[in-house]
DNA sequence: CTTGACGTTTACGCAAACGTAAAGTAGCTA
DNA sequence: TAGCTACTTTACGTTTGCGTAAACGTCAAG
């Protein structure tokens, strides 16, 4: 009555064929490996309610779901969201999953949300045309010794 | 033997001019007020080494050019830098100011900064797309009946 | 059977970026 | 002179996002 696995991802005897990018399920190390993240990172978000692997024993059992799930927490970490934003964000998928919510309030905090992800866009934009042109008049300020 | 203002920023009598845009220097209010900071904040950034305000006795008196700086500031954090980095930055900045020193080591700190800038950028911008399809989706999956 | 690799929980620690009293100073106004 | 207001300092508190031990379970290999 443990090897929940079995019955969840694989349905015959073998619980994983290790084929690399072509497995039903993940350890810790696995993902944490994959993704450049601790183990303690990755027990940290499902603390914090952002992914929830199932267990075999203790041991957690990441599916695919879970694994794209988490690139996608990753990458949202990326752009600054912060770990509760994050949250609030898959809460909005996973009640849209079921449908049965408020659909134009989980659609008004995306399209802000794109909002704010633009503005965000435009603002690293003209750090980036600034910081450019820092570098051309540093660069430009003894002339070019070295060519760099 | 006070009010070095006077010396500083204004030659003749009077202080200051408040002619809205037109002024030669603000105190803490002003500048938490026009940029939406707390005065805390400002302090913070002060013993943090990124701006140096003259003193009118205690009070903090800002010059033009901590007002850019504090605009500067402002928005490299926007864009995600850490007060550490920032102030990294603006000593870069400052010793180009004089010219005495690394230009190359400012140089590749700078283009490493508009690599990851860009980086940030495509991340957002996928970010930004996933969004937009998210709310396609949900719009579209039992019809526009509200037409937001 | 013990060693090692891998997993677990609990729990305290820490840096960043301020918030928030508490208590004092300094200038204008009545 | 008293009061109001804006400013100051000192210093402890808070949140976020994990790091880092401590102490233990489990399973395969030697």
């Amino acid at each position: 009555m443990n090897d929940l696995v079995q019955q969840l991802e694989s349905s015959h005897a073998t619980i994983d064929t290790p084929d690399e990018l072509n497995r039903h399920s993940f350890s810790i190390s696995d993902l944490s490996g994959e993704f450049d993240v601790t183990a303690r990172a990755l027990r940290f978000y499902e603390d914090q309610g952002l992914i929830a692997p199932q267990r075999s024993g203790l041991s957690r059992v990441y599916s695919k779901r879970d694994r794209a799930r988490l690139a996608w927490i990753l990458r949202a970490k990326r752009v600054g969201f912060s770990l509760a934003e994050i949250r609030e964000m898959i809460d909005l998928y996973d009640l849209n999953d079921g449908r049965n919510i408020q659909r134009r309030v989980t659609i008004e905090k995306c399209r802000e949300r794109i909002r704010l992800l633009k503005e965000q866009c435009t603002d690293i934009e003209s750090s980036i045309s600034e910081l450019s042109d820092f570098v051309d008049l540093i660069v430009s300020i003894e002339g070019p010794e070295h060519a760099l």
